[in-house]
Parts: C-alpha cells; structure tokens; sequence
DNA sequence: GACCAGGCACATC
DNA sequence: GATGTGCATGGT
C-alpha cells in the first residue's frame, strides 16, 4: 500500500469520525497545566477517575506549578488517589515537577519557546514521561503538530489492518505524520475522535456492528 | 466478581 | 531485542 493510499485511507476515517461525532473540544482541561497533570493522571485509567482526581487537586487550590512542587509526595498521592496508581503518578509528577523548575524556573512560557525536537527529548528524559503522554502534552499544552498514538488508534487502526495491534509507537505514528499534513487542529480532532470511537464501540469487546466505521474498505 | 481503562518502567531471558 | 509484571481505583 503506497503513502498516498494510506492519505486517502485516514483522511476518509476523519471525514467519518467528524461527521459523526463533531468536534470534540480537546483537551478538556483549562490550563496548560492542567492539561500536563490530566495526561499524566490518565495513563492506562479512565478519564472520569481522572477527573475526581483534578477535582481534588484543584478543591486544595493546588493546580499550579509552584503549589504542586511544594505539596509533600505522600500528601499529594493521597488527592489523586481515585485515578488508581496514585503512589507511582505522585512520584512521576513529582518528577516532572522537578523538571519544569530545575530547566525553566517553573515557567510553562519559557518551556512553550523550545523547539518541539527538543521539547519531546525533554519530556521523554523524565521517568514517568512515556511517547504517549510526550505527544500529549506537546500536541494539547502546546499545539505542536504531533500524532498521539494511543491504544485505541492501535486498536481501531490494526483491526483495520494498517499495521499490527502491536506495532512499535513510533512506527504507528510515522504511519501518520508522513502521510497527513502537520496541522495542529487536525492532530488534535483526530486523536479525540479516534478516542470518542473507542470508548463507545472498540473496547474489548467490540461493537463492530454499529460502529460508524462500519463498511469502510480497509486496507 | 470478573473485566477493563486515553501507559510506563523495570526485571529477566 | 522481545516478553512479562507491578502499579490501583472506580465503572460496567
């Protein structure tokens, strides 16, 4: 299958997913901030836990760089505990707190004037900061034209068969990067939508039925 | 009560 | 380099 091919393949799933679904308003979070501890909170969890867990961070009045660095680990862990891992996403928290200060003096501005490259071999160098939650952060904290590739893109997309459920991140992702134009806006629809799909019908246990995938000729 | 969720690091072979 | 395992709450 040519590149081209595959173009025309991605841009036809979101020419479906948006007619379906609409725009989706990612990510739902307020700040910069904000979106930087959902993407990490919401590492192999579900979103509305998530949620209860912001909403205690930010019940403490604690949604800031400076306050989260100073709040003890142990105190911290205990707020987020809802969104499950909370002693492991205290620490990588934590971790990227001390990143942000020790790099950029706390400053979410002076970070958002680095070039993406370099962004991304930052982010990644943080224990706790996998290629998922990287992208996130620089595709919705900061509009960087970069595709996230999450288990449901490799779900939905291998059931199609673009390439295997198992497919190394950065091979998926290259999958899109070299086939669609790099537009921030587009990156950030397409990712929500392919989300919105997957919690409703590509779960474990498909509902390949009603999906408004349905009769699309894969690959 | 089993199964699952918008991953990641680390151990072991 | 590939494969396995721990981390944990809350919804279905």
């Amino acid at each position: 299958m040519a590149l081209q091919d595959y173009r025309k393949a991605f841009l036809d799933i979101y020419e479906r997913l948006y007619s379906y679904y609409g725009p989706q308003g990612w990510w739902p979070g307020r700040t910069r901030f904000e979106v930087i501890v959902g993407a990490i909170l919401t590492q192999n969890t579900a979103w509305t836990n998530v949620e209860k867990a912001i909403g205690n961070i930010g019940k403490a009045r604690l949604l800031s760089p400076a306050a989260l660095k100073k709040i003890p680990y142990k105190d911290l862990a205990r707020l987020i505990r809802p969104a499950g891992y909370y002693n492991i996403k205290a620490k990588r928290l934590k971790n990227f707190m001390r990143y942000l200060f020790s790099r950029y003096g706390g400053s979410l501005d002076r970070v958002s004037r680095r070039p993406t490259g370099d962004l991304r071999k930052e982010l990644l160098s943080v224990n706790g900061i996998g290629p998922e939650t990287c992208d996130s952060i620089l595709l919705y904290a900061f509009g960087r034209p970069v595709f996230v590739v999450d288990a449901y893109t490799k779900r939905i997309f291998s059931r199609h068969r673009f390439f295997s459920e198992n497919a190394d991140y950065h091979v998926a992702q290259a999958l899109f990067m070299d086939t669609l134009a790099h537009e921030p806006g587009m990156f950030n629809e397409y990712h929500a939508l392919i989300v919105a799909l997957g919690k409703e019908y590509c779960r474990k246990r498909p509902r390949c039925d009603d999906c408004p995938l349905k009769g699309f000729k894969s690959a």
